[in-house]
DNA sequence: ATGCATGAGTT
DNA sequence: ACTCATGCATA
C-alpha cells in the first residue's frame, strides 16, 4: 500500500496526544475531491429540484458536484449551504437539518484537520465518544467517517456526534475523560480469509455482470473457485456497500478519463482519489 | 487504510 | 437471505 502512511499503521492504540502525523504544515492542503456519489436512500437531503417526493425509488443524495475549496484555515465554520425546503420550520440557530453531500464532504474534511491539529489519532476520538457519549467507535469507522467512506445515512448520523467532539476537543479545560472500556467479549472470530487476486479479478468480473447472484448461483461459482460459499456470498454482500459509498473507490486519474465507447456497464463512477493521510 | 466478518433489523 | 452499521485483523 501507499508507503507513505505510516501514520497509524501498526501502532494503533493510542499514540500519545502530542504526536506528529505527517509532513502536514499549516500550509496547504489543496485536496479537492470530486466525488460521484453513488447512491443512498432514505430520505435524501431533496436536491433544489427535488423536493419532498418520494417513490420507491429515491434519488440519493443529491450532491452536485462540489464547490472548489474551502479554506482549511477556518476553523469553525458552518457550512451553510441552501436548504431547499423540506424542513418546514426550524430555528435559524445550529444544523439540525440533514445535511448535503458537500456539507459532509467539507466538514469531514475539517474535522479531520482540526483532529490532527490536536494531535489525536482516529482510535483516540473514537474511544473519546465513548467515554463522552456512550458510543465507542473504533479506528476504523473514524477513518471511513474522514474519508467518506460510509453510506450517506451513516454520515449523517455520525456527522453530530464528532461535531460534538470537535467542539470539546478544541475548548475543553481538560477533561479527565477517564478511559472505560468494556472488557473485550469472548467471542471466537472465524480468520479472515485472504482471497488471491486473480480470483478476486474473477469475482469482479461475475458482479459485474451480476451484482446479485442467487444461492445456487453463489454455490456454484464458489465450487468453481474453490472457495466456502460463504466466504463468496460475504464477498459480494461486502461488495455491494462499497458501491453504495459516498466515495467510489479507485482513482481515475486527471486527464485518464474513459475514451472507450460509450457502452460499458458501469457508466457513473468515477472518483477522484483520496489523498491520503 | 482496507479486506473480510459479525449481527441486528428488514424484506 | 439481504441490507446496514461496525470493527478485528491485516496489508
Amino acid at each position: 500500500m501507499a508507503a507513505a502512511n505510516g501514520a497509524q499503521a501498526g501502532l494503533l492504540y493510542s499514540q500519545p496526544p502530542g504526536f506528529t502525523v505527517n509532513g502536514m504544515l499549516g500550509a496547504a492542503q489543496p485536496a479537492l475531491h470530486h466525488h460521484g456519489l453513488r447512491d443512498a436512500h432514505e430520505e435524501p437531503p431533496p436536491g433544489p429540484p427535488g423536493p419532498p417526493h418520494h417513490g420507491p425509488e429515491h434519488p440519493p443524495p443529491p450532491h452536485g458536484p462540489h464547490p472548489g475549496a474551502a479554506g482549511p484555515a477556518s476553523a469553525s465554520a458552518a457550512a451553510s449551504a441552501a436548504q431547499p425546503g423540506p424542513p418546514p420550520h426550524h430555528d435559524p440557530h445550529s444544523d439540525e437539518d440533514t445535511p448535503t453531500s458537500d456539507d459532509l464532504e467539507q466538514f469531514a474534511k475539517q474535522f479531520k484537520q482540526r483532529r490532527i491539529k490536536l494531535g489525536f489519532t482516529q482510535a483516540d476520538v473514537g474511544l473519546a465518544l465513548g467515554t463522552l457519549y456512550g458510543n465507542v467507535f473504533s479506528q476504523t469507522t473514524i477513518c471511513r467517517f474522514e474519508a467518506l467512506q460510509l453510506s450517506f445515512k451513516n454520515m449523517c448520523k455520525l456527522k453530530p456526534l464528532l461535531n460534538k467532539w470537535l467542539e470539546e476537543a478544541d475548548s475543553s479545560s481538560g477533561s479527565p475523560t477517564s478511559i472505560d472500556k468494556i472488557a473485550a467479549q469472548g467471542r471466537k472470530r472465524k480468520k479472515r480469509t485472504s482471497i488471491e487476486v486473480s480470483v478476486k479479478g474473477a469475482l469482479e468480473s461475475h458482479f459485474l455482470k451480476c451484482p446479485k447472484p442467487s444461492a445456487q448461483e453463489i454455490t456454484s461459482l464458489a465450487d468453481s473457485l474453490q472457495l466456502e460459499k460463504e466466504v463468496v456470498r460475504v464477498w459480494f454482500c461486502n461488495r455491494r456497500q462499497k458501491e453504495k459509498r459516498m466515495t467510489p473507490p479507485g482513482g481515475t486519474l486527471p486527464g485518464a478519463e474513459d475514451v472507450y465507447g460509450a457502452s460499458r456497464d458501469t457508466p457513473p463512477h468515477h472518483g477522484v482519489q483520496t489523498p491520503v493521510q
